[in-house]
DNA sequence: TTGATAATACTATAGTATAACATATTGATT
DNA sequence: AATCAATATGTTATACTATAGTATTATCAA
């Protein structure tokens, strides 16, 4: 049985430090792929990254500071789709909503953790869980091409106190 | 390794049949939990029973008769949430739409097989992997309460004969 | 028949996502 | 440097999905 260790970022991580890490990732990507790292994909990233929860469409363009203007919806769709492209953001289907990848190697298989108090989200490998979609795919005759695994309900921070306090943040 | 298995409706099932099995069941299902099967809720699962395809409810909304005129959004969302309340429809959350539980017995995991050319999806049965999460949750500290499993790509028939024929039924 | 509960009808509005087309930026090629 | 193709952006409009809120009606037990 491995250790205990929660997926969910600790309380007091260094943040900053853990934003400046994913933007230098995704530069990297970006460079290692050949593709363009705008200041609009880089914004939607940054604030994405600054948040563990994941954000709504909307949510991110009303954080989207833009010279004063606010950018139209399909502006920040286009950059979602982008980074979501190369692996640097997932969509959570139950949520609508969009959460930075803050693991830099690629997973085989996703398994997200979504609280429903405080909203946070986390990824964890779950290889495992590959092999059995794979196979039970196979026996119905399924071509297999991607899969959604999402699971819903309170974080370690909100299980131990599930105060309507935790629910802010 | 079992039989090869498509949870699939076959081509040239019994679909009057199977609609109507559905039906009692759904009346056998209230009947014991003591809840009313109303009109609204009796069509909406009509239509879904008549379509292997998860329908949205705008869909459902266009092909309700009511009485000349169409119900509000509201009035299938109602439906729809009875429904799913007591395990006759499942939300696909990757589509946003709806599917009729077809297997009477309660799954204790279900993953959704999702064809992206006809659209149809299927339930399959998937308990080795309600281990394998609850497992993961437990070790991240995660208190679970609901999860998601979805898979995309092509339903058995799609993949032999990916015509755009198929796709419109 | 009355009263509590559950369900419906209706109107309005909020939230999520894409289409379509014009403009601008980039970077390779001449 | 000038041109061109490819990529990305800006903008407007619209489609699709979901919920809130309130008034009314049906159901059933006391």
């Amino acid at each position: 049985m491995p250790m205990k260790k929660t997926y969910f970022p600790e309380r007091q991580h260094d943040h900053e430090a853990c934003i400046l890490a994913g933007m230098e990732h995704a530069e990297a990507e970006c460079e290692s792929r050949n593709v363009r790292f705008t200041e609009n994909r880089r914004s939607v990233l940054e604030l994405l990254l600054a948040d563990h929860r994941p954000l709504g469409v909307y949510e991110i363009m009303e954080q989207f500071d833009w010279k004063g203007r606010r950018p139209a919806p399909s502006q920040i769709y286009r950059a979602l789709e982008f980074l979501e492209s190369i692996g640097l953001v997932h969509r959570i289907e139950s949520s609508n909503a969009y959460l930075a990848c803050n693991r830099p190697g690629r997973h085989r298989c996703t398994l997200f953790l979504v609280c429903e108090l405080c909203k946070k989200a986390a990824e964890v490998e779950a290889g495992q869980m590959q092999d059995v979609i794979t196979d039970l795919a196979k026996h119905s005759g399924f071509e297999l091409h991607s899969q959604v695994i999402e699971a819903r309900g309170l974080c370690p921070e909100c299980t131990h106190a599930p105060t309507p306090d935790e629910a802010g943040h």
